[in-house]
DNA sequence: AAACTTCTCGGAAGCGTTTCCGAGTAAGTA
DNA sequence: TACTTACTCGGAAACGCTTCCGAGAAGTTT
């Protein structure tokens, strides 16, 4: 059916290697035969086979970025910037999302094969042991994205400190009663940063002299919607907090809907703190935490190719910085 | 360096077809010898490599997505939807983003390669004849999202219509003065939808017997501080417009922003209607033109994986649905 | 004219699978 | 016992490419 080199060898009338070397410039070709070999290329309409240079060169030109939480504006952005580089460059990107710990499990078990890809970015996702042998069986180069382990390199956001910050922030305008609204702390993918930012929450608290009551923590899934269920829950207690730290801006964005609703004005009655600095936080004048979500996939993708390109090389972690973007969510209470 | 199939075959004292048939139930194997192999598969951490895999049964079992536009909060909604299918199957996704006219060129011409992908989606992409004539020359079976081609199956959406029926709305609450804000008219990647919804709108003002005044048609790339900046000028001009039509919810939140410095108050000065109704359209209280994304990703891969399972297949054109959600960004002008 | 050197190129071997022909063995039948 | 049938499995061939050994031609040197 379709053409092989084969066939333009013979339609040129030529090796089968030297059509290989015109279309590779692999080694040199005079200039009379490259030129019959092209023209049989294009008479017969030859495209190459990937899937046989693939083999034969023992590499795929391509990587596999997994990402959880794919519903999340975070993520995307993340992914956006790991597409900037990945356009200017030779490499495809395969992706994988994983929404629970059984899918999860299926991509780390079929994606890290050799010949299948040649490098992982891994985005938020806490390696388990077990996850780690099944990616270092496979030899393939591997980058985490907000995440962290000792053995891979990484890209890293301290958002202990980032939500710690947050929080004394809210403190400092004479806030007391700050409320932290959060995902599960148990993720099931073993994702670290909602223990990372509820841990940042007490420390700040601490450091403040607050007291964590119980009632003031609340989680839910990273939505809007989730928000605002939570943010009503919390709003309609007798006993309610006059600040909000949320996890994300999404959350935060919720929780301003469920304040709006119950004529609770923002931020005269109610401070909110957002986490992320998504596009969308800017119009609805958010005060946030920015984390680098567009550079962390830049760096990211460019540590991978890096470690593919050159064996030995070895990046370890790096730490990216986090900005508090005081908008107009966040005042003093009883002003 | 690392174990084939054959290195199984030797450990375990089989055949090399013996492996493979344990590897892929292809063909029944005796209790006793499938416990050998496998158990040297397990002695050798045996991973098969699928450059072999996929030159050998000529399928990568992989599509390609093409995507415009990746920063617009609509073309995620549509990868969401079609991460949301492909995680149940056993495909893999090689994501292609494209930003302007070279890239959609290097795209066409390297993606659709024999042995590359099975597949083709492509988003809100205007098949041009070269573009055309260099898909069916890999002969890949290929699905066109928000895009229509006589000879592609494709999954479509009336924006014509609905921008119409978004404009007329605006008449009938007696509005006068509409502008359209939309992304310019010569796209450099040839995606109609811009033409498509200016048509619609210069429709709906006819029907209704409005002038359509060249001053209240502005253009943008389709991004919230470019929705801003046509905003301001727009809401300055001496004879402004009490309501405003935009392409597409971001332009329409931009707009919004832009009001809310003139100090123009959005419904009663202002009206607002945008369009896709994202997520965040909802907080905005935005009215806007609804139409399917997540469903069109949906629906884009499963007709893709039935063209590729049935080869005859030919769904032709499926046409989804939008509809106006109207909430609170439109009343009638001085109320 | 013989001995090198330099260019250019043909095609076998190899990459790691799957498939499939055919052979060997065990079980069933007359 | 002789002949079928059913089950199991080995391994050559094929997939389409790149690489590389080595050979032939052409040019250069002594």
């Amino acid at each position: 059916m379709s053409n092989t080199i084969h066939d333009v060898a013979r339609q040129a009338g030529v090796g089968i290697g030297t059509v290989s070397s015109v279309l590779n410039n692999s080694r040199p070709v005079s200039q009379a035969t490259r030129e019959k070999v092209l023209a049989a290329i294009d008479k017969l309409d030859f495209i190459p086979n990937s899937s046989g240079r693939r083999l034969s060169m023992g590499r795929t030109d391509s990587i596999a970025v997994i990402i959880p939480y794919f519903t999340s504006v975070a993520q995307i952005e993340r992914l956006r910037g790991v597409m900037s580089v990945i356009v200017e460059s030779d490499y495809d990107i395969n992706l994988f999302t994983v929404e629970n710990a059984p899918q999860r499990d299926k991509v780390f078990q079929t994606v890290p094969r050799r010949g299948r890809v040649d490098g992982l970015l891994i985005f938020s996702l806490n390696m388990r042991d077990k996850d780690l042998k099944q990616i270092q069986q496979g030899k393939i180069p591997t980058v985490l994205v907000e995440s962290f382990h000792p053995e891979l390199p990484n890209i890293y956001i301290d958002d202990i400190a980032a939500t710690r910050k947050a929080v004394e922030y809210l403190a400092d305008l004479g806030h007391q009663n700050i409320a932290y609204v959060g995902d599960v702390l148990e993720d099931p993918l073993g994702s670290s940063f909602n223990q990372n930012r509820y841990l940042g929450y007490c420390q700040g608290m601490e450091n403040k002299g607050l007291h964590v009551h119980p009632s003031f923590y609340r989680v839910g899934w990273h939505r809007r919607a989730k928000g605002y269920q939570v943010g009503m829950k919390l709003l309609k207690q007798t006993n309610r907090p006059t600040a909000i730290f949320a996890f994300c801006d999404e959350l935060a964005l919720g929780v301003i809907e469920a304040a709006r609703e119950l004529e609770i004005n923002v931020p005269s009655d109610l401070s909110v703190i957002g986490y992320d600095d998504i596009e969308l936080a800017h119009f609805a004048q958010l005060t946030t935490v920015r984390q680098h979500l567009f550079e962390t996939g830049v760096q990211g993708v460019e540590l991978l190719l890096n470690t593919i390109d050159t064996p030995n090389y070895n990046a370890g972690s790096i730490q990216l910085e986090t900005k508090l973007i005081v908008r107009q969510t966040t005042v003093s209470p009883n002003q």
